[in-house]
Formats: structure tokens, sequence, C-alpha cells
DNA sequence: TGAACATATGAGCAAACGTTCATATATGGA
DNA sequence: TCCATATATGAACGTTTGCTCATATGTTCA
């Protein structure tokens, strides 16, 4: 079988037609991707989830979750430049909280999926 | 500074009881996890987009998507251990298809977040 | 049974990721 | 100004991930 593409004969010509009209563009694709590729980590759903419930600093969410004051700050970077989280300077110490309420939506809307395939 | 912890004074105890008080269990941390870290890769993405419309065998959807069959049947069955996708075979042809609507649901929630976003 | 085809899978490799460690930056108080 | 504190960041390192290549499995048909 050759390596570089599918040369087969099984294909369905008008099916391929049919999806190939709607094909997600490439930035929207790239979004997508890097929106769940974000809240796929553990660590930082775990700081969505805290943050959910009210803004905090990094020093209390790395009591929270007890991780290094370093991790935390490198992941609220990530979450940062996603825009999933804003803050807030106060003196030395530096206060987060969600964008937004699309991420709690999207972690609901997943739970319930989650809940629906355990039954 | 410290390692190994936080030992700032910075802390805010009430605030890090009240957070504590609802940490996501391990379970579902772990489920929303994989889920999200399954529908984060642009090339499944692609896959369900595609399996939205229609099922398709392997072959259809390695030529939609200009790739490999051998990496399309390595992301099925990612998909397919997942729960996302659900097979049927027909002689030597293999037809998938969306399990459910949930995935469906992710996407146009977050394709939501993403075009508020870009305003 | 043997050849052709559709799909699945294991090993290997390069790129991406998340943490740690060391250190830098910034703010407030003595 | 000097020190302690709060956060940010860069480099390094081990792990994970997605693809390729080679090959195995399974099905149809002659």
């Amino acid at each position: 079988m050759r390596q570089d593409r599918c040369d087969a004969v099984c294909i369905h010509p008008d099916k391929i037609e049919e999806v190939k009209k709607d094909i997600l563009e490439d930035k929207a694709l790239i979004s997508l991707s890097d929106l769940f590729k974000v809240i796929s980590d553990p660590t930082r759903i775990k700081i969505l989830y805290a943050l959910e419930k009210q803004e905090l600093c990094v020093c209390d969410i790395s009591v929270v979750l007890d991780m290094t004051q370093s991790a935390i700050s490198h992941q609220l970077k990530v979450l940062r430049l996603s825009r999933l989280v804003l803050s807030r300077k106060e003196g030395k110490t530096v206060f987060y909280r969600l964008a937004d309420e699309h991420v709690q939506k999207l972690f609901r809307q997943a739970l319930d999926h989650i809940m629906e395939e355990s039954l």
C-alpha cells in the first residue's frame, strides 16, 4: 500500500463532494483547537474552576492547588494570553478572575456529556 | 523564595477556605481533561466536523483531509476509545459516525466564544 | 487458495508541553 | 536606599503527542 495518500477504490465521490462543501476555515479551526488545548490541562482546569467562585491572587491559587508559585504563574500566563482570565494589580499582589462566562458554559456542557457517558 | 510551595503572607485564608469547599473531584477532572484533549487536535476536529455531515469510511476521510490512511486510522482509534465516534463494518470498509450530539454542541459553544472574542 | 484491497497497529522520531530551578522585575516598608 | 515580598520569566528536562513507515489483520473475489 502506498504511503503518501489514499489511492483507494472505495472512495465515495458524492459524499466527499458533499462534505468538502463545508469545511472549517483555517482560522476557526486553529481557534477551536487552541481554545480546547488550553482548557484540556488539569492544572488550568483547576485554576479556572477555582476562579469561577471568586477572584484570587497567584499565591491563593498555589495554596488551593498545592503547587509552586512558578508553575501557577506559567499557567496563568497561558490563560491570560488566550484571554480566558483577566488580571488586576493591587500593590504587590495580582488578582485573577475569569474573563467571561463562556468557559463555565463549556465546562458544564462537557460535564453533561461525561455524566451521560457514564450511565 | 522557596521552591516547594507558596509560603506567602499574602494569602487570603477565607477565600481559600471558600474555594476549597467545592473542588472538582479527580474523576470529573480527568474526564474533562481527556475530553478536551481529544477534541483539541486539528486533525480530530476536522474528522468530527466532517462526520457531523454524514458517516464516512476511513478512505473518504483521508481524501477529504488530504492525509494518509494510517494517520487517519490512528486518530479514529483515539476518537473510538473516547467514545466520540462509532463504527460500522460493511465488507472491507468501515464507516464512522458521530456517537451523539454532545460534541457538536461543544463545538458550537466554543465557536460562539471565539466569534464574540474576535469582535 | 491466492491476490487485491480496506483498515489497523507497532516502532521510531521530532515537536510540543508542563514542571522545576534559578533568577529577574516590581512594589511597599523600614 | 535596602530588604522582604509577590509575581513573572527563561532555560532545561522528562513526558506526551501525532505523524511516518513497515507490516499485520481481515474481507472479497477469481
